[in-house]
RNA sequence: UCCUCUGUAGCUCAGUCGGUAGAGCAGUUGACUGUUAAUCAAUUGGUCGCAGGUUCGAGUCCUGCCGGGGGAGCCA
């Protein structure tokens, strides 16, 4: 049994194992306190070593910090205050120690900077454990959310051939020897690498995903995406986990309630399923984060037009760093303005001037701006980004030609404006920005177990 | 990539005007106590990020490089 079904359980003496690895100890003159960890939870199991055990002096000193053990002993009713019921242990096994003047661990705090050099320790620690069940339980929440609504899970390719959204730098994928690039006089001879084409890692599923969209009417895909962009940031990795439903027979507003009625429901498994992490988090690392989610579950998020943003944050009189002006893009410090100041509360921004948009977006009638939707969250800013996509087949083409993109590469894209096209929308939510909404963590390297960042790759 | 701060013991940091290295925690030893980041005492522990330079003398001043934090851009 794990420790979070223990402690849920009424000490009888009833006799039980314990499996996990010792967070702290604590000595008394008759018996030794020792705290053990297994991940299923926040809290520890105590097992309460009186100094009569045998073999005491052998088996106590080996019962350091970060050691593994093996307890079979009786489950009771706890004496001391902090928790219901404790072991007392008939037999001790320590699976693997720890060589206490060297293991890095120790039970004060340590800075999240630290715990990156050690990434393969840090899982121990509270605050990670939390994020690692906190993380799980979000994923579970998101496949739950989708498949009770009937959408389909998609899985789009991660090697792409594509570089179809054009935004971003990406990761090249290829078989040549690096010392020895066949090249003709025009270049690069990729018909001879792998693919017999120019390879890269995705950075999107969505142009695939709109292909099972007008198929199956409602799909998302829930994978890993790749930048190569050399941005450095607490919000940024090259390697993270992205969530892009698309759906057939949806304009932009239904769109704006799924992002919402999605958003709200992950807070809400969230806050009902890990309750303790969720009070961890609440009072260690983001001061009451449990309340502000709770609070953003109740209300409704605010919709705003690009333009009314614009006017509303040039009413505000206030002094920004970039000025705002129409068909300017929404600075970071205009999106934390709108969120955090203006409405308090998660902002849906839509129909952004087209051009500062990408190319599939649906076009307005005002032939200005596109139905392009962004939801803000305090704290962060932008965490989803989406649209309604442009089904009709001669403005999408035009559209293309205009922004100097090479029609060929779209073809199959075009196509599916040809047969059978109807209005569908989607959008693509950045998982690890979810997490640090929800538990607070300041750093987006910190919310994925391991980090893929410009120079660094450890772990 | 840009701006800015920063790098000193295992960890978190202090180090004044340039004069030869310090605290708390951890580790170790001992005391005390059904303890909760236990407490108290003693004690070990240093290539001051790296490479140059200025100086009688550099943790401290200068230059370059490398790492980390915060902010910006790009975005999710």
């Amino acid at each position: 049994m794990r420790i979070k079904e223990l402690l849920a359980l009424e000490g009888k003496g009833q006799h039980i194992t314990v499996e996990g690895w010792v967070r702290t100890k604590r000595d008394s003159r008759d018996v030794s306190f020792v705290a053990l960890n297994d991940g299923s939870c926040i809290d520890n199991m105590q097992v309460v070593l009186p100094k009569s055990f045998p073999l005491f002096d052998d088996i106590e000193p080996r019962l350091s910090n970060g050691a593994s053990v093996t307890v079979r002993g009786r489950l009771v009713k706890s004496q001391g205050t902090g928790q219901s019921v404790e072991v007392l242990p008939d037999e001790i096994t320590v699976q693997g120690e720890a060589n206490p003047a060297e293991y890095p661990l120790q039970k004060k705090r340590h800075s999240f900077e630290f715990l990156r050099e050690i990434a393969h320790l840090r899982p121990r620690t509270n605050t990670f454990g939390a994020v690692a069940r906190i993380r799980s339980a979000m994923s579970y929440a998101i496949h739950s959310y989708f498949n009770e609504r009937g959408f389909v899970y998609v899985h789009t390719p991660v090697i792409t051939g594509s570089d179809c959204e054009g935004a971003g730098e990406m990761f090249r994928v290829t078989t040549f020897p690096l010392d020895k690039i066949p090249v003709t006089k025009d270049g690069v001879d990729f018909s001879r690498d792998f693919f017999g084409k120019e390879a890269s890692l995705t950075v999107s599923g969505q142009l695939e995903a709109e292909i099972y969209a007008l198929a199956l009417k409602n799909v998302y895909t829930f994978g890993p995406t790749f930048r190569a962009e050399n941005s450095n940031t607490s919000r940024h990795l090259a390697e993270f986990w992205m969530v892009e439903p698309e759906m057939a027979f949806c304009d932009i507003s239904l769109n704006m309630d799924t992002a919402e009625e999605f958003i709200k429901y992950i807070l809400k498994y969230v806050l009902t399923n890990c309750r303790l992490d969720m009070e961890f988090f609440s009072t260690m690392i983001e001061k009451g984060v449990v309340e502000n989610l709770e609070h953003i579950t109740e209300s409704s998020f605010e919709r705003i037009t690009y333009t009314e943003a614009v006017n509303e944050l040039k009413k505000s009189g206030k002094n920004f760093d970039y000025p705002v002006e129409w068909g300017m893009d929404l600075q970071s410090e205009h999106e934390k303005f709108i969120t955090q100041e203006i409405f308090r509360k998660p902002v849906i921004v839509t129909d952004y001037p087209r051009d500062i948009k990408a190319f599939y977006m649906k076009q307005n009638d005002d032939g200005r701006t596109v139905r392009a939707m962004d939801v803000l969250v305090p704290r962060l800013g932008e965490i989803i980004g989406g649209s309604e996509r442009e089904n009709d087949h001669g403005r999408l083409l035009s559209r293309i030609r205009e922004m100097g993109l090479d029609e060929k590469n779209y073809w199959w894209y075009l196509e599916l404006r040809k047969y059978g096209s109807v209005p569908h929308s989607g959008f693509g939510l950045g998982f690890e920005r979810l997490i640090q909404f929800v538990t607070g963590m300041q750093n987006i390297r910190d919310v994925i177990p391991f980090p893929r960042c410009v120079g660094t790759l450890d772990f």
